[in-house]
DNA sequence: CCCAAGGTATTTTTT
DNA sequence: ATACCTTGGG
């Protein structure tokens, strides 16, 4: 295992057992670093593997992470506390529940429930949401939860607008404790709680813990990096692996400088680099050097590589984005003809909206692709109905699920009827299925056609109550559970193609039941039905889209952080775009999307094509840009400028020979007829110009050959 | 209570 | 362009 490390990667598995920092540039081997020192401390250094904590931020690194140790040790490991930071305060927070002042059966709240419940919020404070938007509302919760704040510890400092806030925050926190929910947020703040407040405790998982990794700690946040410190507190051996290039959450709360930090913190820290890289080309990572050396905030850290010099980095500059999609679907096409597999290519773009023109384009040329992000499965509004029946049927208190699923699908229980559960509750306590039951037992509390309607809603909430605890297999519950509220009925009766795609979700919600497999452990007894709705809101992303067929990548560059790809497209490469507009005349975020930008190239194995358009239609506004100053940062030398490049600021550019044909421009060639220009490329005798013929298409032409009059 | 028309906002995203 | 959400008429 040691044998396949460079001295630097050696240095690092093997360093002493006091702490290390890791600084791993991109492409240098940092998880295969993190997994060797995991298996060297249990395999030379006698620790077993559950007195190691591994923390990672996505569900899908520790899982690889995981299996990685697992085939090293060449055994499967039952108590393997790998996860990430969320999931492993999870486990804390369901084994000492009581501590952690929960009850049992505590529920996860992800965001869109947390929208949903500070809305609430909002309305019962009377107050105008214009003024205070959920969003608003919702990051200042959270930011504060992510600093370790509670309200209690706001309060001193309030003033202005901060009081409403505040007093939101106050009512929010109310609310949650009322529902016995725990949002993300909470998660990591109640654990630190848990385990500050619980000397005996910590001191337990003090001795329990020996050595602690930390995977991407560029991307920690201060409630994160106060967790690590708690727990290292005792005699642990902390690890913690990074790289401040690489951070790109700085907008969500990620603090970078917690790198800085953990050496004053953890006293002797081993600082160790990573520095060669073996993903990318030397033409790839020197221009990928030379612009991230254009930051200033930096800890100082140059890629090298013994690879290829390979191919230059083409650059093509479009009159709009369809131009745009249309030349990387051409090239894209032109790689497959030359034996490159769709699946080693990928389009990274700045933003979601950007993918549209892309997908377009490509289905146009029938090529297949894949796309991330979006709105994941679990996130779909009838998976989310689907999930809060199942959630209502389990626990009759959830209001949260209640107000979602009592309507939908209409059933003919409108807001007065629900204002009437509501002012109960507000006199008499309780909840709303409480209110619901109390209600009915009183004649003339309704009218009868609303009497009627609730009095279905109950009796059909009461079956599903029977179903799910019942015992049968989870799948078999949610396959009744779509059945009977009507969701199935529903969408199939709108006979629609988005109709039927739900359908499809909730048939599919139906089997992911199937696939799940509870493998906690027993102290955190949970019913099937309970695990499985904690599981889906700490790992909604893991159902991903089907891998079988190959297909180009398309995702942003934010999710591409951590994957590699022989081909790299990144379009929109233009002022406005990337950077985007927010983050210019800002040093800070320039900084940041300078790295995103960083990211993004090094994702690049063997070729990197680099787009911008003159002119995108954004919002329904047509827009020009100029191209990106990050362009103006890469070594022209390293450059295969394909056309553009004089919009530039640079002034008129040499790289390019004056062309005798203009974009748009009439030609005809011998055989293939009359064309127009659309692109050109290289240059000198090796010119080539690409033209859209009216009747054979369009194809690139070497002009010294082609003789195009 | 339901649906359809109109107004508004819109980087990046895991948990 | 568009998706989402509020508002007003049937």
């Amino acid at each position: 295992m040691l044998t396949k490390l460079n001295p630097e990667q050696l240095s690092a598995v093997t360093s002493s057992l006091g702490h290390t920092l890791v600084l791993a540039g991109a492409g240098s081997g940092k998880t295969s670093v993190l997994v060797s020192r995991m298996a060297w401390l249990v395999q030379t250094q006698g620790f077993a593997p559950e007195s190691i904590l591994a923390v990672t931020f996505t569900n899908k690194a520790a899982g690889e992470m995981k299996q990685r140790l697992q085939s090293i040790l060449g055994q499967s490991l039952n108590e393997l506390w790998v996860g990430t930071f969320h999931g492993l305060c999870h486990r804390l927070l369901r084994r000492h529940h009581v501590l952690a002042h929960l009850n049992e059966g505590f529920q996860i709240l992800d965001a869109d429930d947390q929208a949903r419940l500070i809305k609430q919020v909002i309305q019962s404070k009377q107050l105008d949401e214009q003024l205070w938007p959920i969003k608003a509302v919702q990051s200042y919760i959270n930011n504060q939860k992510e600093e370790g704040m509670r309200a209690k510890h706001v309060m001193a400092t309030s003033y202005g607008p901060e009081k409403t806030y505040l007093a939101l925050y106050t009512a929010y926190e109310k609310s949650c404790e009322k529902l016995g929910v725990v949002d993300f947020a909470e998660l990591m703040l109640r654990c630190c709680e848990l385990l500050r407040d619980n000397p005996q405790l910590l001191q337990h998982y003090h001795s329990k813990f020996r050595a602690i990794l930390v995977d991407e700690f560029q991307d920690t946040n201060s409630i994160q990096y106060t967790w690590i410190r708690l727990l290292s507190a005792g005699h642990a051996s902390v690890m913690v692996v990074g790289d401040d290039d690489q951070s790109i959450y700085g907008w969500r709360g990620a603090k970078i400088e917690n790198i800085q930090q953990f050496e004053r913190d953890f006293p002797e820290t081993q600082l160790i680099r990573l520095e060669q890289n073996y993903r990318s080309t030397a033409t790839i990572l020197e221009a990928a050097n030379a612009l991230i050396s254009h930051n200033v905030s930096r800890m100082g850290k140059a890629l090298w590589t013994e690879g290829q010099t390979g191919n230059k980095i083409l650059l093509y500059g479009s009159f709009n984005e369809l131009d745009e999609a249309r030349y990387v679907v051409d090239k894209i096409t032109a790689m497959i003809s030359e034996g490159q597999s769709l699946d080693a290519i990928a389009c990274l773009y700045r933003s979601n909206a950007q993918s549209r023109v892309l997908e377009e384009a490509l289905i146009r040329q029938g090529l297949a692709y894949r796309i991330y992000g979006g709105v994941r499965f679990f996130e779909r509004a009838e998976i989310k109905d689907a999930m809060a029946y199942l959630r209502l049927s389990l626990n009759p208190l959830d209001d949260l699920a209640f107000e979602r699923i009592v309507n939908v699908p209409t059933r003919g229980i409108g807001e007065k009827s629900l204002e009437q559960l509501r002012e109960h509750i507000a006199s008499h306590g309780g909840t709303l299925w409480e209110a619901l039951q109390f209600l009915l037992n009183k004649p003339s509390a309704f009218t009868s056609r609303a009497s009627t309607a609730l009095r279905a809603f109950q009796s059909l909430m009461l079956n599903l109550q029977k179903i799910v605890n019942d015992g049968d297999a989870l799948e078999m519950q949610l396959a009744q559970v779509i059945e009977h509220s009507g969701l199935l009925r529903h969408f199939m009766n709108m006979k629609t193609e988005a109709g039927f795609a739900r359908v499809e979700n909730l048939k599919e919600w139906v089997s992911a039941a199937k696939q799940f497999r509870y493998e906690a452990t027993k102290e955190e007894h949970l019913s099937w039905a309970n695990a499985f709705i904690a599981h889906v809101a700490l790992e909604s992303g893991d159902m991903q889209v089907d891998a079988d067929t190959p297909a180009v990548h398309l995702m942003t560059i934010h999710a591409a952080k951590g994957l590699e790809f022989p081909v790299v497209f990144m379009v929109g490469v233009e002022e406005g775009v990337f950077p985007s507009r927010g983050a210019i005349g800002d040093e800070k975020k320039l900084e940041e999307e300078r790295r995103l930008c960083y990211v993004g190239m090094t994702r690049a194995k063997a070729q990197l094509v680099m787009t911008y358009a003159e002119v995108r239609r954004l919002y329904g506004r047509e827009e020009s840009h100029r191209p990106s100053r990050f362009l103006k940062e890469l070594p022209e030398t390293l450059l295969n400028v394909v056309r553009g490049y004089d919009t530039m600021k640079k002034g008129p550019s040499k790289l390019i020979a004056p062309v005798p044909y203009k974009i748009g421009q009439k030609v005809t060639h011998a055989s293939f007829g009359e064309g127009i220009i659309l692109a050109y490329e290289g240059g000198g005798a090796h010119l080539t110009v690409q033209v859209r013929f009216q009747n054979v298409g369009t194809k690139w032409l070497v002009v010294a050959y082609a003789n195009l009059a």
